[in-house]
RNA sequence: CGCGCGGUGGAGCAGCCUGGUAGCUCGUCGGGCUCAUAACCCGAAGGUCGUAGGUUCAAAUCCUACCCGCGCAACCA
């Protein structure tokens, strides 16, 4: 028996509860559960985070106060999961007034220990990320490389942790401690950047003033990950709470891909640096990986369009849960398909385990009075179920204690294949008509292994569980600590002469047109706009937007131009480079993306039309082959079509270069 | 050399860390059973585990190189 604390990462508020979301706090709970069958003592940990600079402005966009912003949101989260069969014991706010006090705390410790210094901070700053970023990081026009979204230089007073200071410790730690990273390719890649050098981590800031402020310098406020990741350590700040924390509980942090480095890298630098021991660190920190929605990403409006509590709503949350534990291998991307999702439950739910109770049930009734059998002599067949479902059960145990909830219910459900071979083979049916205490044997056995197996499901299905249960006249699941409630042995789950209840089903399968119908109700009905479509679109929208007034058009001068020569641009395939002839004393460089549609030679020697005055633009730079030139474009050439069909607008008849045109 | 992921029977995936008869679901074909949710069971067809090297008694698994997909990003002033 031990102690379990697993926690999600708390969710950050401008988003509300999605799928991805929905699927972490899910296998924290199915682990929480697992681990109370063990007759551990568990504690999750669940909740939001609400500081940063994005918030207050979000709020700000919806004319709320930051506070009155996050509660709406975090009430979202905090009331979602209940409906998929999460309790967690805690539902962590980084507002609630223990987590602020806790991190002023925090801070202090690790000021105390020098780790602290104030500096000027001079960068970017990506407000998605609330993240500063290297010029290295950044991608060309000063692009967030993972939001896509512009940085903003910011030059500030800051705190900063001396981050640095701990890259040796931290990659002694890792050493020392081979599991705190998994799965193991991700633990490579925390390695690498360990070893390519750390820079000490600004922590404050004082551009906005939605955070938790500085103990002793209230005009900076803290960085929001500081903030954030010690609310793993506020929960358990309450008396003998702390006996979940490590060493003397197992700590789980199950995180997304995105914010592993968090995890896995300053996390344990604040612990160490606040006085916490190598073993006063928690043990594993678990990447997951991202989700696709029937092969597509998971963008803002698929996000929102497949809503967990729908599908919860319509298949029940157990189908839910169980369809994401199985089908997706923890630790890797997967793929969320509503059509496997239907299939699986047909196959595995309905038909290997519901149409296995059925059957069972149904043979009691009629065989044995509705009541447990007597369990008589054992035969070969009963000893081979029987020590193939313990060696099952064994690692189906030891899958979900190495965090690997597919292959557990896979295992889990290889259970209940093996007992509907058994029941063909042992044909109790049959039996039942020479040798009605041989008959009874066989139910007992299988009864015996669903017995097992309605608490093996139960991490995953909690209700379907107990439905179970209640069809074999067991009382439903409730683990104590200290009691091992796993299922080990078999032969002695039931008793004899108890009663049965009738069979129901289970699970109810879908037939083929109740299959499609069910699909096409959970599959979004938002088109997925596709990259090349949407483009599309634009260009043939033939909508007039405003009008301008005739003097906003007599400045746009509008030229005819002679093609000198075009070149592709190396590295960027839809650019042009071209030198036109406009009529000027010498020829200008335009860029531009016609790649697609047309060859550089067959250009060479057209005219066509340009917009002479526009503000030049930067392209950054390419490389013609000797060395890197800058590319900017002084002048746009007029064209319609999708940029693999380009048509350019041309002039009728003939006319001299640089001609104008009004 | 932009970043990331992947290539395993018809489809979708697991296995790879910790080498040792290639597994799961679906689909196809044939058979069985008749207790059950048109279910369940058995069998069959179908795989050069992307390619080429290397390490090894042994490679889907470890190493090296390469090829091919995909996603994201970027470029159409």
């Amino acid at each position: 028996m031990g102690r379990f604390y697993v926690t999600t990462p708390i969710y950050y508020v401008n988003d509300v509860p999605h799928l991805g979301t929905a699927y972490t706090t899910i296998v924290a709970d199915a682990l929480r559960r697992f681990h109370l069958l063990q007759g551990d003592e568990t504690f999750m940990l669940t909740g939001t985070d609400e500081h940063g600079l994005k918030i207050e402005r979000q709020a700000k966009e919806q004319h709320l106060d930051p506070k009155a912003f996050t509660d709406k949101i975090s009430a979202r989260f905090m009331e979602a999961w209940p409906k998929l069969d999460i309790f967690p014991d805690r539902f962590i706010r980084t507002t609630d007034a223990d987590h602020e006090a806790f991190v002023a705390e925090l801070w202090k410790k690790i000021e105390a220990n020098g780790d602290l210094y104030e500096g000027e901070y001079e960068g970017w700053y990506c407000v998605g990320c609330e993240s500063l970023k290297t010029d290295k990081e950044l991608e060309p026009g000063n692009l967030c490389p993972l939001h896509k979204t512009p940085v903003e230089r910011v030059k500030e007073k800051s705190y900063f942790f001396r981050l640095e200071k701990w890259q040796k410790p931290l990659l002694d730690f890792y050493g020392r401690h081979p599991d705190f990273i998994r799965p193991e390719s991700r633990r490579n890649e925390v390695l690498s950047f360990v070893e390519s050098g750390l820079k000490d981590l600004s922590v404050s800031r004082t551009s906005f003033t939605w955070g938790i402020p500085v103990p002793g310098n209230p005009k900076h406020v803290m960085y929001v990950w500081f903030d954030a990741l010690a609310n793993y350590l506020t929960a358990l700040n309450h008396g003998s709470l702390s006996r979940f924390w490590a060493p003397s509980g197992k700590v789980v942090h199950l995180v997304g891909k995105d914010i592993l480095r968090f995890h896995a890298v300053f996390w344990p630098a604040f612990l160490l640096s606040a006085g916490y021991t190598e073993e006063q660190i928690p043990q594993v920190v678990f990447a997951h990986g991202f989700l696709t929605i029937d092969g597509q990403k998971m963008g803002k409006a698929l996000r929102n369009a497949v809503d967990p509590l729908k599908i919860a709503h319509e298949l029940g949350a157990d189908v839910l849960r169980y369809h994401l534990l199985r089908a997706i291998a923890f630790g890797q991307d997967g793929d969320f398909d509503h059509a496997a999702l239907i299939e699986r439950y047909n196959a595995d739910l309905g038909k290997n385990l519901g149409n296995l109770l059925s059957r069972v049930l149904g043979l009691c009734t009629k065989l044995a009075n509705g009541k447990v059998p007597v369990f008589g002599e054992r035969t070969a067949l009963e000893d081979e179920l029987f020590s193939r479902v313990k060696a099952d059960l064994a690692m189906v145990r030891s899958a979900w204690e190495s965090i690997e909830p597919h292959r557990a219910l896979e295992t889990t459900f290889a259970i209940s294949s093996a007992a509907n071979t058994y029941v063909d083979r042992a044909a109790p049916w049959a039996a039942a008509k020479t040798d009605p205490a041989r008959a009874h044997t066989i139910l007992a056995a299988l009864l015996e292994v669903l017995a097992a197996l309605s608490v093996a499901i139960w991490p995953a299905m909690p209700n379907k569980s107990n439905t179970m249960r209640a069809q074999l006249g067991l009382p439903p699941v409730e683990p104590r600590v200290g009691e091992d409630a796993f299922p080990t042995e078999l032969g002695s789950l039931l008793k004899p002469g108890a009663p049965l209840a009738p069979a129901g089903p289970l699970f109810q399968t879908f037939d083929k047109n109740g299959t499609k119908a069910m699909v096409d109700k959970l599959v979004p009905r938002v088109e997925i706009p596709k990259t090349a479509d949407n483009k599309t679109t634009e260009s043939t929208d033939i909508e007039v937007s405003t009008t301008i007034a005739y003097d906003d058009f007599a400045k746009i001068d509008l030229r005819v131009g002679l093609v000198k020569s075009a070149e592709r641009v190396p590295k960027k395939d839809k650019l042009l480079r071209l030198t036109m002839d406009l009529g000027e004393p010498s020829p200008r460089t335009l860029v531009a993306g016609l790649a697609l549609s047309f060859q550089p030679a067959e250009l060479v020697g057209r005219k066509v039309l340009v917009v002479a005055n526009l503000a030049p633009r930067d392209f950054g730079s390419a490389d013609f082959g000797s060395g890197k030139e800058k590319l900017v474009s002084h002048g746009m050439l007029l064209a319609s079509g999708p940029s693999e069909d380009l048509r350019l607008a041309t002039i009728d008849g003939d006319a001299a270069p640089g001609a104008k045109l009004k």
